[in-house]
DNA sequence: CGTTATAACGACCGATCGGTCGCCAAGTCA
DNA sequence: TGACTTGGCGACCGATCGGTCGTTATAACG
C-alpha cells in the first residue's frame, strides 16, 4: 500500500488504537505485540508503529481510548441524572450494564491493566492510577454531595462509599471472567442498592 | 556447579518454586521469564526448567504453592474457630491482614493470575478458576451455616455474601496496590462487618 | 505541472524468548 | 571400589520481540 490522505491517515490511527484496546483487554497491555496486532490488522509492524513511535506511546494511546470508553459508557448515561444519591444509582446501573454487556472483550479494561501495572513504574501505570485516582473522586464527590442532600445516613464517610461501589464492579468483573458467574451483577446490584439506601425490588436486567 | 543429594535437590526445586511466585506476583505468570527467574536465583536456565519441563508446569506449580500459602495464611486462623459467622470474621480479619501484610511483594497472586488468565484457555487457567470456585464455595458454605444457626438475616443468599466478601478483598488489593489507597483495608473491615451483622468498633491493626 | 511531505512497506537489527542437547561431577548403591 | 543415576551447566536452536532504515507511492501544495 501506499499513503492514504491524512483523513485516512487519522482513521488508520483510530482503528489501530480501537483493536489494541480489544486485545489488550485480552492478551494485556504488556503481552499485546506489535506483530501480533499488526498482523491482526494486516498491516506491517513498521506500518503500526509508526504512528506512534514506541510500544510504550502505543500502550498510553490505548489506555487513554479505554478511559474514554468506560466514561462514555458509564459516566454518560449517569451525567443526566440530578447530582447525589439518584446520580449514584444511575453509575450503578450503567456500571453493571456495561460490565454484563462485555464492551472489551476481555472484561473491564482498566481493571486489568491497573493489576498488570501495578507494580511496573513508568508513565502507562501512572496514566491508569491518574484515571482510576479520578473516578474514585468522581465517586467520592457525588457520595458527598449526597451525604449533604440528606440521602445518605449521618456519619456515613464518603469515601467508603466509594471503594465500596469500586469493589463490587471490580469483583463482579472477576467473577463473571474467571468463573462465569452471571449472578455477579446481580449480587453486586442489590449490594449497591443496600448501601445506597434504596429498594432493593427484582432488577431489570438489559436487553 | 554438580549433583546435589536428593533432599537438596527437592529444596532447590521449592526455592525455585517460591522465588517465582514472589515473581509472578509482581511481573505476572506470564511476564515472568525462565531467564530471570534463573538469572535471579544464580542458576542456569536449563538448571532451572530441568526441575519441570515447561514453563507451563513451572506456572502450575507456582499456582499450587500461592494456594497453599493463600489457604494457610487466611483459612489457617479461621479453622481454629467455630463453624458459622464467627469464622466468617475470623476470615475476614485474617484475609484482610493478609493483604496488609503484602504477603506476596505483588499484591494477592491469586487475583493477579486469575484477571491475566481469565482469557487464556488452557491448565493454568483451569487450577486458578478452581482455586478461586473451592475458596467462593467455602465462604458460600460457612455462610449457609452461619445462616442455619439464624446468626444471618432470615432471606440472606449466602452465595451473595460470599460474592461480597470477595468483592470486597479484591477491592481493597486493587486500592492498595494501584492507588496506595491505606485506608481501604479499613473499608472494607467495616463494610465486611456490617455484612456479617457484626459490631462495627475501631479495628485493631495487626502488628 | 513539479516539488515536497508522509503513510505504509519489506528487510533487517540485536536481544531475548522457551526449549533441547550433551556433558560432567557427585551422590547412591551393589 | 566401580557402575549407575541424576542435578545442574554451557552452548545452542528457531522463533519472536521492539525497533530502525531506506524505499515507494501518493496526497497536498506551489
Amino acid at each position: 500500500m501506499a499513503r492514504r490522505s491524512v483523513a485516512e491517515a487519522q482513521q488508520t490511527r483510530a482503528t489501530i488504537v480501537e483493536r489494541s484496546v480489544a486485545l489488550a483487554s485480552i492478551e494485556g497491555l504488556e503481552g499485546l505485540t506489535i506483530g501480533r496486532l499488526a498482523g491482526d490488522l494486516r498491516m506491517s509492524k513498521a506500518g503500526v508503529l509508526g504512528h506512534f513511535g514506541t510500544k510504550e506511546e502505543l500502550q498510553l494511546a490505548s489506555v487513554a481510548e479505554a478511559v474514554e470508553v468506560f466514561t462514555r459508557e458509564v459516566w454518560g448515561p449517569a451525567a443526566e441524572v440530578a447530582p447525589g444519591r439518584a446520580r449514584l444509582l444511575a453509575i450503578a446501573d450503567a456500571w453493571l450494564s456495561y460490565l454484563e454487556r462485555d464492551v472489551f472483550p476481555g472484561g473491564c479494561f482498566v481493571t486489568a491493566t491497573a493489576i498488570e501495572f501495578d507494580d511496573r513504574p513508568g508513565r502507562v501505570r501512572d496514566a491508569i492510577a491518574a484515571a482510576q485516582g479520578r473516578w474514585m473522586a468522581l465517586l467520592e464527590a457525588e457520595a458527598r454531595r449526597a451525604l449533604a442532600q440528606g440521602e445518605l445516613p449521618r456519619g456515613t464517610d464518603p469515601a467508603a462509599v466509594a471503594f465500596h461501589l469500586n469493589a463490587l464492579a471490580v469483583g463482579t468483573n472477576q467473577a463473571r471472567r474467571l468463573l462465569h458467574d452471571d449472578r455477579a451483577p446481580d449480587h453486586a446490584w442489590r449490594a449497591m442498592r443496600t448501601l445506597l439506601g434504596a429498594p432493593r425490588a427484582r432488577r431489570r436486567h438489559p436487553a
